[in-house]
DNA sequence: CTACCTCGAGCTCA
DNA sequence: CTCGAGGTAG
């Protein structure tokens, strides 16, 4: 059925009413409608758009109610990375970074040399989940969680249900132009905060409860949690929230000379601003702004962990540019750690899959900077001793940086435990070996190599890991079991298990244990960089693998090589070199290698570039870069056969850079390498050229 | 380091 | 329903 011109009105009617009430309502906090008004004219549209299929659009506010049901998240490239920001935790320190800054622009000719004071423009840091969002023509087309900061997860159907997101900008397209708001760009990445606000999370958990369902622990975590739902219409009751603070690719259209400027912009756009946002000079403007906030934190209805300071001009930001992962425009100060006491109840040690020992303090759990803390790193020996820490001591623990907790300080010793201090112990609590104390190294090791099962738990753990052989289903808990019941000793041993040999463990019926065998054999097809990653060789990780696989075509080339022939290579040092002749000399892993080998452990010969006589040496001198998407590859697959080839691929443009690949929707790297007149190869290009020296 | 989501599978009880 | 594994976020 075709919608009549009065209907078609009527639909662009309600949906104008009802954008324009959900603007009213979450981004300027003035609602406009009734609830019942609102839901009356909501219920009217869909049904609507239920009778008219042809009359649905991707920007109409039904679309914020969820329903959408993801099978999972897809993988989507940020058209821009997502960097993170440099934190400071002291006014020292940001006056370093103020100094760092002012001269870096004074120095710089383009810009003005003279600079009374620097203007920035500072913001309070939310503590939610960091989101981008891709508007095309206006139009909201796809949201993405940071991810690794170059791609995420699509989380679009659960970034539509947010009331304060619009599904489509506010403002004319270019061409259209008429008011002063400016044109809408052709594409434009913009970048929020997507938190829950102290009553949104005091609502959502008293909800929960009254449905009897666990409450969540912290704001912070329930707004992560609402993020990750497959089911949209469950994100959609959360109550989440978003400020915009950041932009990123955007097309040509778009331009703004400040921060300043950019977030005024959001706000024509309907995209929410913090109202804290404020423009201030020179660091003590800086450390004002901080102060305040400092002060207003409490009574704040959302949770901050700090606030950030923009430089305002963008042609400063410009010569300013970045550092490996983060701008030198921008830096976060963060309020002072969260601090509570506790007790100590106990001091256990780890054994790690080299032997490294490592002491763990057992805590009393506290409720600390929005998690529950009861193990906390001690890290080694000097840590212990630098505490003074022992156990039944009270100690203050903080959360700082917002991940790994710590130990400050003891505070309270009972007088019991001031005679018993705590004693690093000689042997391996596992297999008994004893210690090696070295003065010189800060690790203490245990001595028993393939005899301590703890060792040998981390080592089978290390080899089954995704990054290594990928078994599936091959866990901590499993290997405990397997190891217990002596069904493996070694890695090798792994190949062997039958399904019968594991059914009887707990929780290992016959699905299970046919899937971990069958994972398990699945997992002898890979590459000579993950077997190499996986026999778990101190100090050789995923990259030295991979530059040992491109060096050697062999296991046994790399067993019989020199110290001199390795410490040639690439990012290998005479420590690296002494540790895999080492690894190689215990007879005990060359027959675990054997024995792998035999079992059927096989990767593909062309792993391996060619040897310098080959026509590929063509590739050893190329150092190239992959940006944007490729539509016949993954970016992973083609920097892939670009390492087989013998090219070295990196991550940034440099001058060193010899080719950059340019896929679809490039970011930065295509205007740096263009900028340094560095050849750059599409993907037809690239393809041509990888055939052409294929010999 | 902790919290959260999702999935498959086993366990338990009706 | 509960558990373990696997993945994500900060």
């Amino acid at each position: 059925m075709t919608a009549s011109p009065e209907i078609q009105n009527r639909i662009q009617k309600l949906r104008d009413k009802l954008e324009h009430a959900n603007y009213r309502y979450h981004v300027l906090d003035d609602p406009a409608l009734t609830d019942i008004e609102f839901d009356r004219c909501l219920k009217e549209l869909s049904q609507l758009e239920a009778d008219y299929p042809g009359m649905q659009s991707p920007d109409s506010p039904t679309n914020k109610v969820g329903g959408a049901v993801a099978k999972e998240f897809a993988s989507i490239e940020h058209m821009q990375a997502m960097l993170s920001l440099d934190n400071v935790f002291s006014a020292d320190d940001l006056s370093s970074f103020v100094d760092r800054v002012r001269s870096r622009i004074e120095d710089d000719p383009s810009l003005e040399g003279k600079l009374a004071e620097l203007d920035f423009v500072a913001e309070p840091k939310l503590d939610g989940v960091a989101v981008n969002i891709l508007y095309r023509d206006g139009i909201f087309e796809c949201a993405a969680t940071r991810g690794d900061g170059s791609s995420g997860e699509d989380i679009s159907q659960n970034v539509k249900t947010i009331g304060a997101v619009p599904l489509k900008l506010k403002g004319k397209l270019k061409g259209k132009l008429k008011d002063k708001s400016g044109p809408i760009p052709e594409f434009i990445e913009v970048r929020g905060e997507v938190f829950i606000s102290h009553a949104g999370f005091a609502m959502l958990n008293a909800m929960q409860i009254s449905q009897g369902e666990k409450p969540f622990v912290n704001p912070r975590n329930s707004a992560a949690g609402s993020l990750r739902q497959l089911d949209s219409s469950i994100t959609a009751a959360r109550p989440l929230d978003i400020y915009f603070y950041g932009v990123g690719a955007h097309s040509d259209d778009f331009n703004f000379e400040s921060h300043e400027e950019l977030l005024n912009r959001f706000q024509d756009f309907g995209l929410r601003v913090s109202p804290l946002v404020k423009r201030v000079t020179g660091l003590s403007g800086l450390l004002k702004y901080y102060e305040i906030l400092m002060k207003q934190r409490p009574n704040l209805e959302y949770d901050i962990d700090g606030v950030v300071y923009k430089i305002n001009s963008l042609s400063q930001q410009r010569s300013l540019g970045y550092v490996a992962r983060a701008p030198r425009w921008a830096i976060a100060h963060k309020f002072p750690a969260q601090e509570e006491r506790t007790q100590v109840l106990d001091i256990d040690v780890q054994v790690g899959r080299t032997g490294a020992i490592t002491p763990v303090a057992r805590l009393e759990p506290v409720f600390v900077g929005g998690v529950t803390v009861s193990n906390v790193t001690l890290h080694n020996r000097d840590e212990i001793e630098r505490l003074g820490v022992r156990v039944g001591d009270q100690v203050i623990v903080r959360r700082a940086g917002d991940v790994i907790p710590q130990i400050v300080k003891v505070v309270v010793r009972e007088p019991e435990t001031e005679s018993k201090s705590y004693e690093f112990p000689k042997s391996c609590p596992d297999c008994d070996s004893p210690l090696h104390f070295d003065d010189e190294l800060v690790v203490v090791r245990c001595t028993g190599g393939l005899v301590c099962s703890a060792q040998q738990k981390e080592r089978i753990k290390h080899f089954a890991s995704r990054r290594a052989m990928d078994i599936e289903g091959l866990g901590d808990k499993v290997v405990e079991q397997l190891l217990a019941a002596n069904k493996v000793t070694d890695v090798a041993d792994l190949f062997d298990l039958k399904v019968e040999q594991l059914e009887g463990l707990e929780r290992f019926a016959e699905k299970s244990a046919t899937n971990l065998i069958n994972s398990i054999a699945d997992s002898r097809e890979t590459s000579f960089a993950r077997f190499l990653y996986a026999l778990g060789i101190m100090h050789v990780g995923e990259v030295t693998a991979r530059q040992l696989a491109v060096e050697f075509s062999s296991i046994t080339d790399v067993q019989i090589a020199s110290l001199e022939r390795l410490t040639a290579i690439d990012d290998v040092g005479p420590v690296v070199a002494q540790s895999i002749c080492e690894f190689f000399a215990v007879a005990a892993n060359i027959d675990v290698i054997t024995r792998l080998e035999k079992a059927g452990i096989h990767w593909p010969a062309v792993e391996r570039s060619a040897d310098n006589s080959s026509p590929n040496s063509d590739f050893m001198d190329e150092v190239v870069v992959v940006t944007g998407a490729l539509s016949s590859m993954t970016r992973s697959e083609a920097q892939h056969r670009l390492r087989e080839l013998g090219a070295k691929v990196t991550g940034s443009v440099s001058s060193n850079t010899t080719r950059v690949i340019v896929g679809d929707a490039p970011g930065s790297k295509a205007r740096k390498a263009e900028a340094l007149g560095i050849q750059i190869l599409s993907e037809t290009e690239f393809l041509e050229w990888i055939d052409s020296k294929k010999g």
